[in-house]
DNA sequence: ACACTGTTGACAACGCTGTTGACAACGGAC
DNA sequence: GTCCGTTGTCAACAGCGTTGTCAACAGTGT
């Protein structure tokens, strides 16, 4: 309609983008969607961005980026993992498809660089040699990371979605048939009880006291 | 060509979609190809599936029901665990996008329940309490599900192609600017070395051993 | 032998996706 | 003023999942 007064850049496309995942979600972004966000055509953004692809690199660096912003140096080195962790974790929420996005593009992103190097100093501060630390980095990493793919889509719905959702299977492993799954049965009422966010904080310090107990 | 002498059945359709899936990736496993691999039109198999996620969840039933065979009641509740996660992680392994179907559909599937029985079992034997097993579940599964999604992508790389992109990120990393990140240049060169596998065992170890310390 | 019925596959079509190439408008450099 | 690189528009392509329609088939009751 209008001519643009401002031309387009990298930043008001990712921003963009990022908005449209905040608000409806991965399926909703498309590049058609997104050119119709920016009031503009669709395939103006290839003028700045080689692919899709490309984009969701973008995309996913300005989530990461902020990952490791506000850490006190003087911090316990299990207490800046541990932070490190859980914001890398609300990132990946935040874009589901960004663990895979991450993957695709082995010429990794700089919030990408400045995350591994947060952890691996810590395991450094802890005394680790560089196997171990680069073997602790490997564990929490993939921790991390499957913990926010798990907790996806669940993070779609809202609190009482998600705790329906909860109860639900909670029900369903509470009523299988108890001679064929008694274990089940007696830890049913347990299974996904609190915050999500709670049980990954859990499992990252039992995988810490791993790492420290044997490195 | 020829008319079909045997009709389709779900079970026909679930293989051919597993072969699709081993020999050419998650791309390439659409409804057209599905056809295409079973002499029929695509859109035959609408007729037993609902739609894409019905058929997927399928697969993932037919991947997941073989992680708890062969299992050694005698064994150590360790060794159990690890087993049985090195092989939910095998299946993981071959259709990545499984961890994303298993959550969709809340009507879970046969295999998971069984997964999750023996599981529970081994965490109950090794004398932990339904909260504490509940817990101890969550970890594993979550550690395991983000391996398998992390490792999923370079997976699909034959054995020299996968050593390259390894090599690579090593690289990557052992040039990164050395005041700005030592501990990565210190570690670079223990990054990503040797089988993926090995990685997941070690951090699998790592977790029992931070469960079995303090559940 | 016949018609009726439910099932299954073929085919064409719809709306969506990411992506490309040709074209036009713009801004800065000479 | 003229050139040229940059950027947005537009039409189009191939592919996707999915649906509705139609024909061929098996089985059943008469």
């Amino acid at each position: 309609m209008t001519t643009r007064r401002v031309p387009l850049t990298r930043d008001a496309i990712v921003d963009a983008a990022i908005h449209l995942l905040d608000q409806s979600g991965s399926d909703r972004m498309t590049m058609r969607n997104l050119g119709r966000e920016l009031g503009v055509d669709a395939t103006a953004c290839y003028r700045h961005f080689r692919d899709k692809p490309d984009l969701m690199r973008a995309v996913g660096d300005r989530l990461l980026s902020g990952v490791t912003s506000d850490l006190q140096p003087e911090a316990d080195w299990r207490a800046t993992v541990l932070i490190v962790c859980q914001q890398l974790r609300a990132a990946l929420l935040r874009q589901p498809r960004l663990a895979v996005a991450m993957r695709d593009a082995p010429p990794l992103a700089a919030g990408e660089f400045a995350i591994t190097e947060s952890l691996l100093a810590q395991f450094l501060r802890a005394g680790l040699d560089a196997r171990h630390a680069a073997l602790a980095y490997h564990s929490v990493i993939e921790l991390t990371v499957g913990s926010a793919t798990i907790d996806a889509s669940v993070d779609a719905l809202d609190d009482v979605g998600r705790q329906r959702m909860y109860d639900g299977w909670r029900q369903t492993y509470a009523t299988l048939p108890i001679d064929e799954f008694p274990a089940s049965r007696a830890v049913a009422l347990e299974l996904y009880r609190g915050p999500a966010d709670d049980r990954f904080a859990v499992a990252l310090e039992q995988l810490l006291d791993g790492i420290a107990a044997r490195g």
